[in-house]
RNA sequence: GGCCCCUUGGUCAAGCGGUUAAGACAUCGCCCUUUCACGGCGGUAUCAGGGGUUCGAGUCCCCUAGGGGUCACCA
């Protein structure tokens, strides 16, 4: 059996979003659990919407991701170029083929004709696809279109009464019926070829074998599939896999909040989380492990594996997969991971002032509720903030016997310089005065932030040192006395 | 509307004719603990409906229903 090659043929109009990249990862899954390769190409022949500046966003978010590629647009080969709009000669060449062969036609009818076609067609309930028109134009007439300077698509006939079979890897045979299809456009007016052209003759000639790509290509597949017997090229596999929708159960797109890979990337998912995440939509490896690195994820990979169904993206889950990754960070790469979001922080000079030593007791304890690196900054808000008294922070300052337990705190208190200094003092102090730590740990949380909540109450006095912590508990005690 | 695809808990899903129908997220409860979180333990919850085939059906076939995709000189 030859190689695997598969290939990921974003067109350049947006960034990368959740869809498209779960086609990548799964075409880059599929080629490195093959040993097999993987083609970059740019399918940007919708002159209109395509944009370099979408070209690079798209590159940066592959390899964000950890997806590579050994050939196409940014990594060469010989089989280039690749972006689509810099082989139009090449699609010329085939061109020629098929108009010489008949087997495609001229096309002079204007947008405004075709739509009056659709909706005669629609109002009379039928099937909306070309009627023909031009088909069967003569040599005389085509010629006098052009010479009144109207410029021609060039349409695929479609030959009657064939039966297309897709054999797909995922779906198995899905059967079309050539009947049900019109003439389509394969090169527009201005000399671009369509989408459904330019893939096969790109596919062919890349040496593509196995096309991997979304659902909602299933359905060009059968017109594709007659240009390549048109032509008498060889057909790749077809694999085609389920959408990934919203929670309201339609396509993913742009009101369903984060859609673009970007985007996660700027809240602070970790790549290899997403990597994770996005694999085991749709697919699932044997066995019950659910965080794979991505060399596991390769290694147990398969085609056969992937599920037909749709499946519905669960931030839930993503929030959980990078907990699980964050978790795995030493707190020195948690740190330098985490410095951008420092910065952007409101609070970034109160933690430029704090000492390395600090900043690491600060991380320890804030890590293990980050969803996201982002959220670095409101978990670090009871820090540096003034307190804020909550009702039930209130509630436990009012009792009595509060204010004197926290004036024994205050007046006693040493320096501290670690956490285990807190801990000492608060041992003593509860041993002399006969107290429980419940009776001395809360009325102390409450008295220095006010909230009933919050990290470990050692950690966040010695970050605080003692000067602020007297500071602030002589306020409370003002306060409710 | 035509064509095509899909249908196991709220979500991701395992399952490939015989199972007490896995597991994970979420949710709920308990434990751990100075609080929250983490962690541990446990609970609630699923085969869309109807016909077949079969000794036996989540698993095979048909129909119905629901959802989705696609019907562009977009990809």
């Amino acid at each position: 059996m030859s190689k695997v090659k598969v290939r990921f043929a974003p067109s350049p109009t947006g960034p990368l979003h959740i869809g498209g990249a779960r086609s990548a990862l799964f075409n880059y899954l599929e080629a490195l659990n093959t040993g097999g390769e993987l083609v970059l190409r740019i399918e940007d022949t919708d002159i209109e919407r395509s944009d370099r500046k979408y070209e690079e966003e798209i590159i940066d978010s592959l390899r964000w991701m950890g997806i590579d590629w050994t050939e196409g647009v940014g990594a060469g080969g010989d089989n280039g170029p690749y972006r689509q709009t810099e082989r139009l000669e090449i699609y010329n060449k085939y061109l020629e083929k098929l108009l010489d062969s008949d087997q495609a036609y001229e096309c002079f009818c204007t947008a405004e004709e075709l739509e009056a076609e659709r909706q005669e067609l629609l109002a009379k309930n039928e099937m909306v696809r070309y009627q023909g028109k031009c088909r069967y134009l003569s040599l005389e007439e085509r010629q006098a279109k052009k010479d009144a300077g109207q410029k021609p698509a060039i349409r695929f006939k479609v030959p009657d009464n064939k039966v297309l079979v897709v054999n797909d890897l995922v779906r198995g045979q899905v059967t079309f019926e050539s009947s049900n299809m019109g003439d389509f456009i394969i090169v527009k007016s201005d000399g671009i070829p369509t989408y459904n052209y330019a893939v096969v003759i790109d596919d062919v000639l890349m040496g593509i074998t196995h096309v991997i790509r979304a659902e909602e290509h299933l359905s060009n597949t059968p017109g594709q599939l007659l240009i390549y017997d048109a032509l008498n090229l060889k057909r790749p596999e077809f694999a085609h896999i389920s959408l990934i929708l919203g929670t309201d159960r339609q396509k993913m797109s742009k009101r369903h909040g984060a859609t673009s890979i970007i985007q996660y990337r700027e809240m602070g998912y970790l790549p290899e989380a997403l990597f994770n995440y996005l694999a085991l939509l749709g697919w699932s490896p044997e066995g019950e492990e659910e965080i794979l690195s991505p060399s596991e994820i390769i290694e147990r990979f398969s085609l056969k594996r992937v599920s037909k169904s749709p499946a519905v993206f669960d931030m839930d889950k993503l929030n959980w997969t990078n907990q699980q990754y964050i978790k795995k960070l030493s707190v020195e790469e948690l740190t330098e991971m985490l410095r951008p979001y420092m910065d952007d922080s409101i609070y970034v000079n109160d933690l430029k002032g704090l000492s390395e030593y600090k900043l690491s007791l600060l991380i320890e304890v804030t890590r293990e509720y980050l969803v996201c690196l982002k959220d670095i900054s409101e978990h670090v808000a009871v820090f540096f903030t003034d307190i804020q008294y909550e009702d039930k922070a209130l509630e436990v300052l009012q009792k009595p016997e509060v204010i004197e337990v926290l004036k024994l705190f205050v007046d006693n208190c040493p320096d501290f310089n670690e956490p285990e200094d807190v801990k000492k003092y608060l041992k003593d102090l509860m041993k002399a005065n006969e107290l429980k730590p419940k009776q001395v740990f809360m009325p102390i949380r409450c008295a220095s932030s006010g909230q009933v909540h919050g990290p470990d109450l050692p950690v966040l006095l010695t970050i605080w040192g003692k000067e602020e912590v007297v500071r602030r508990i002589n306020e409370s005690i003002a306060k409710v006395s």
